[in-house]
Order: C-alpha cells, then sequence, then structure tokens
RNA sequence: GUGGCCAUAGUUUAAUGGUAGAACAGCGGGUUGUGGUCUCGCUAGCGAGGGUUCAAUUCCCUCUGGCCACCCCA
C-alpha cells in the first residue's frame, strides 16, 4: 500500500501532492534551536545564517584492548577477513550461479539465524564432535540463555522444518541458503573462523534419486564456474549397520591398537571410523586388511547405495567409491559424499564441500521421522580455486556514460541531472565531489565510459550539455531537454 | 590444540647496528573548462611491547597477525 504510505509522511492528501509540487518535493528541515520545520529554501537560508553549533565534549573511554593497534587502527579479529570490493565479482558470480542453477532445479531460498540455541547444535551434531566440543563459538546472553554462532547450516534448516510444520508442505522439501558459519579453529589456507557455506537440504524423501538429484546439483554448479570436480562417494549404511561396523572395527584394531599412531589412538576411543582416513602410512597398512563399512551394510542400505550409483552413471557423474569418506557429523546415515578438485585430490583443504544423508536427525530434534539429504559447499574453497585456475568472472559492462561538471552552479544541476538519467534508464557513472573537469575526463577514461555528459557555467545559462565521445573526441552540444532521446540514440548503435 | 616459517607506505618490494629508497595506486599541478601517452610535485612505512647497546627497522624475548603442515573440516 504505497499510497497511503506517502500520505501519512506529512503531505496532507494526494490531491495536495499534485496542486502543491514544492510542498511535496520539499524537504522537512529543522532549524536549530527552534524546533520548527522549515520547507527547503527558507531551510537553505536559515543554515546560512546560523551560528556555528558547540561541538558537546565527548569523552570516550579508555577501551581494553588486547590486538596489535598500529597508529590507533584495529585490526579485525582473527580467522575473521574483509571482502573487499574488488573481489566481490568472485562472490557475486558464485552466489548468482549458485542460486539460479538451485532454483532451476526447484529449491527454494531459505534464511535462518546465524545463533541458536547450543543445544540445536550438541543433539545435532553430536556432543563429542571436535565442531562441537573445541570449535563452538559459545556465549550467555543479557537473558541467561547459552546460544552458539552456528558452525554448520543443517541444523537451523531443520529446526526451522520442525518449528514451523514444513512437513505439511508438499514433499520433498527442497531447500537452498547460504551465509557464514562460525569456527573456533586455526586458521589456515582455506581455513577461516567465518566461513561461507552454500547449503542444500532436502526433506521428505528417502528416494536414492534424491542424493543422486542433490550430487548432481552441487557438480552442475561448481562446473557452470568452470572447476571439474570428482565426487568421493561411500556408504555408511543404517545407524545400526554402522554400529555394527564399529564393533567389528574395535574388534579387529584391538590387538593392534598399540601401533596406531597417537591421533589414532585418541580416534579408536573417540571415533575409531576416522581411523580409516588417517594420513600416517602404518596406520594405512594396518587398515588396509580391516573389514570394510561396505560388507557390513544392511541389504537396505546397499540396495539404496547401489541405486544412487546407477543414477550417477546415468548422467556421467564422475565419481570414485570411497571407503574412507566417513564424514565428521554426527548425523550422517547412508550415503555420504565429498567433492574434490579433479586435479589436485590430495591436496590438504582441497575439499570444496561434502554431504550426505541424515535420515534420523528430524526425528532426534524432536521432528517426525522424516528422511533428509542434503551438502555444503564452502564458497571460500570454492573460489580461491576460481582464482588459482585463473577462471575469470563474467564482467559487468561499465556504465557507457559519464557525467562530468564544472563548478558549484553546474554541481547542483548534475545532481539533479544524475537522478533523471538514472530514471531513464541511463547506465551512468559520475564524481560529483571532483572539481577539474581534466580529472573527470580522466575517471571518465579510467571507467571505460563512451560518452560524457559535461555541465558547465555556460551550458547552464543556454540550457544546455555537452556530449563528448569518449573515443573520437567530438563533441555536440544538445538541448538539456533532449539528453535522455540524444544518449539513447547513441548508445543504441 | 601441536610444530615450522614470516612481518618495511594502500599494494609489490630495496637497503642498513647510526631511524629508510623505488615502483604501482591515491591526491594535486603542467596557464583560466577537455582524458587515454608524457612530465613535475605531494601524501604515506619499519605490526605492538620489552630487553641488549652510546645507538635498533636491523640482535634477543613476549604478544598480535599471516602463511604452511598436523588435528579437524568447509
Amino acid at each position: 500500500m504505497p499510497h497511503r504510505i506517502k500520505a501519512q509522511r506529512g503531505v496532507k492528501s494526494r490531491k495536495a501532492m499534485r496542486t502543491s509540487k514544492k510542498t511535496v518535493k520539499a524537504v522537512k528541515n529543522v532549524k536549530p534551536g527552534t524546533g520548527r520545520i522549515l520547507h527547503s529554501k527558507h531551510a537553505v537560508h536559515a543554515v546560512k545564517k546560523s551560528k556555528p553549533a558547540q561541538n558537546p565534549v565527548v569523552k570516550s573511554e579508555p577501551e581494553v584492548v588486547r590486538r596489535t593497534i598500529k597508529k590507533g587502527v584495529l585490526q579485525s579479529v582473527r580467522g575473521m577477513r574483509d571482502i573487499l570490493p574488488h573481489d566481490f565479482r568472485y562472490w557475486r558470480w558464485f552466489k548468482d550461479t549458485a542460486r539460479t542453477i538451485a532454483e532451476q532445479y526447484g529449491y527454494q531460498e531459505i534464511d535462518v539465524p546465524i545463533v541458536e540455541d547450543v543445544s540445536l547444535f550438541r543433539r545435532s551434531i553430536g556432543d563429542v564432535t571436535d565442531v562441537v566440543q573445541k570449535e563452538m563459538y559459545e556465549f550467555t546472553d543479557a537473558g541467561g540463555d547459552r546460544i552458539a554462532l552456528r558452525p554448520e547450516a543443517t541444523a537451523g534448516i531443520v529446526r526451522a522444518y520442525i518449528e514451523h510444520g514444513m512437513l505439511n508442505l508438499p514433499q520433498p522439501l527442497k531447500l537452498f541458503t547460504m551465509g557464514p558459519m562460525f569456527r573456533y579453529d586455526r586458521p589456515q589456507s582455506g581455513r577461516y573462523r567465518q566461513f561461507y557455506q552454500f547449503n542444500v537440504e532436502v526433506l521428505g524423501s528417502e528416494a536414492s534419486v534424491i542424493d543422486a538429484e542433490v550430487i548432481v546439483l552441487a557438480y552442475t554448479i561448481l562446473k557452470e564456474l568452470g572447476i571439474e570436480t570428482t565426487v568421493h562417494i561411500n556408504s555408511l549404511g543404517s545407524s545400526e549397520s554402522r554400529i555394527q561396523y564399529k564393533k567389528i572395527l574395535q574388534a579387529y584394531l584391538k590387538s593392534r591398537k598399540n601401533e596406531l599412531c597417537d591421533d589414532c589412538q585418541e580416534r579408536f576411543l573417540k571415533n575409531i571410523l576416522r581411523v580409516l582416513d588417517c594420513k600416517n602410512e602404518h596406520c594405512q597398512q594396518l587398515i588396509a586388511d580391516a573389514p570394510e563399512l561396505v560388507d557390513s551394510l544392511d541389504d537396505e542400505s546397499r540396495k539404496h547405495f547401489v541405486s544412487v550409483l546407477e543414477h550417477l552413471d546415468e548422467v556421467d557423474i564422475p565419481y570414485v567409491l570411497n571407503p574412507r569418506i566417513v564424514r565428521g557429523l554426527d548425523y550422517y546415515n547412508r550415503t555420504a559424499f565429498e567433492f574434490f578438485s579433479a586435479d589436485q585430490e590430495n591436496g590438504r583443504q582441497s575439499a570444496f564441500g561434502g554431504g550426505g544423508r541424515y535420515d534420523s536427525l528430524v526425528e532426534q530434534l524432536g521432528g517426525r521421522s522424516t528422511p533428509a539429504c542434503g551438502f555444503a559447499l564452502g564458497i571460500d574453497r570454492v573460489i580461491s580455486a576460481i582464482r588459482e585456475q585463473k577462471i575469470e568472472p563474467p564482467t559487468q559492462p561499465a556504465p557507457a556514460v559519464y557525467l562530468a561538471q564544472i563548478g558549484d552552479q553546474a554541481r547542483k544541476r548534475a545532481l539533479q541531472l544524475f537522478e533523471r538519467l538514472r530514471k531513464a534508464g541511463v547506465p551512468i557513472s559520475g564524481n560529483l565531489a571532483k572539481d577539474g573537469l581534466r580529472q573527470q575526463l580522466e575517471l571518465a577514461d579510467k571507467k571505460g565510459a563512451r560518452f560524457a555528459v559535461i555541465v558547465g557555467q555556460k551550458e547552464l545559462i543556454d540550457g544546455t550539455v555537452l556530449i563528448r565521445d569518449m573515443e573520437s573526441g567530438m563533441q555536440e552540444t544538445v538541448d538539456f531537454k533532449k539528453i535522455e532521446k540524444e544518449l539513447e540514440k547513441r548508445l543504441k548503435i
């Protein structure tokens, strides 16, 4: 209801708006010291005459800061970084591409809070995982609640699914989201404390084709960005068969426990499956003959897994059966997969992301039993691969017209003209803060403008502007009223 | 959390136990209102703290941050 809003903003009625243009245009201004509302011309006058106000003395409290200060300037918190305008083209490209393709596949965008109750993550990710035990940003808020910055997105989405009764929507529900995640880990290349993920979740279907579909989706997005990936895939089986396998593995390794590396001794107790992807050579030797997870799969899971692979074969997605893919979060079952760069599969932080099934998570968090499947892509890692491979994002065309002005009077007119041209759809840029024409033309050139519109004292008096062709240097005087038409004519060529 | 390497202008860098040059970028000029080349000028730096020394950007220690590997994961 835009009309109503307008009417409430100090304008008596729509009729008044039409009859009294000046009133509508007038910016509300308060004359210093009076509290009276003045309209434009009067206000300018009042401001000109008024005495400079005395600045209240602001005493700043000395801040207790341990962080390095360089000439009084703080640096960003460790593991956090700025994404500068110069780099934004990569981010925009990723986000646009991911969003477009996800929507084409019928996925809907959702945003969930960055903070959630700590217990949500404890119950979903798993109480004994490193992510929860060591890497979560936790704090108590002013109301005494234990809050955590989300270390991943799935838990929040599942919470929202349950909370809003989304099981009443047509199933499966196909969702995606992107945003920052937080983990307190030691920063390293490809690893930040605030990092960005693109997440996809499908809730309410057990079908193997869904597993394949999300893999295809991730693969397609990466491919569209120019990145070739290989999918490493495995099946963890049902929760029961997984527990069963853990016991088998435990029994197998028990006698050799002392030979394992220190980390694996730890893993043996905490998460024995992790021993499978230890990089230590000796551990690998020990594991080489160990019973495999695939052999412990229950019949249903095996059937499901085979079916997923068949679907992938059907669409020619390159995959590698990798029994070492076990995933770090507790909620996964059956299909688990990770995406690796096709050329350098052994790089340390080389996984772009991964995912799998989490058929019991919804129920575990208090919802009705709902099978689900999803994945996360690390946007930071995808972008660093794009840069490493020297892939250039599509460039946005530079504004074709640059607006230059000479003198104070012209500047006032230029501000108005800028808005007029913007509204008319003319791709325009300018820098009203600059004075010299020389500098402005220099900028126009740097920005790659095809035309410069020049307004000066002379043009102001004549009611004209100059249109300069930046390539040929030809200039033409055109009527102030016909600028849009003249520019449109020239830009269409 | 463990181990290793590193830290000079906004960026990339040079040299030095006696407080620092350069390139690019930025800003401003090269006659009053005309760019792309050229030319001149200006701005700007030893991450922080402590120690050794007559003197430290340079040597030592601590902190902070970055990078790399482990761990973990995205």
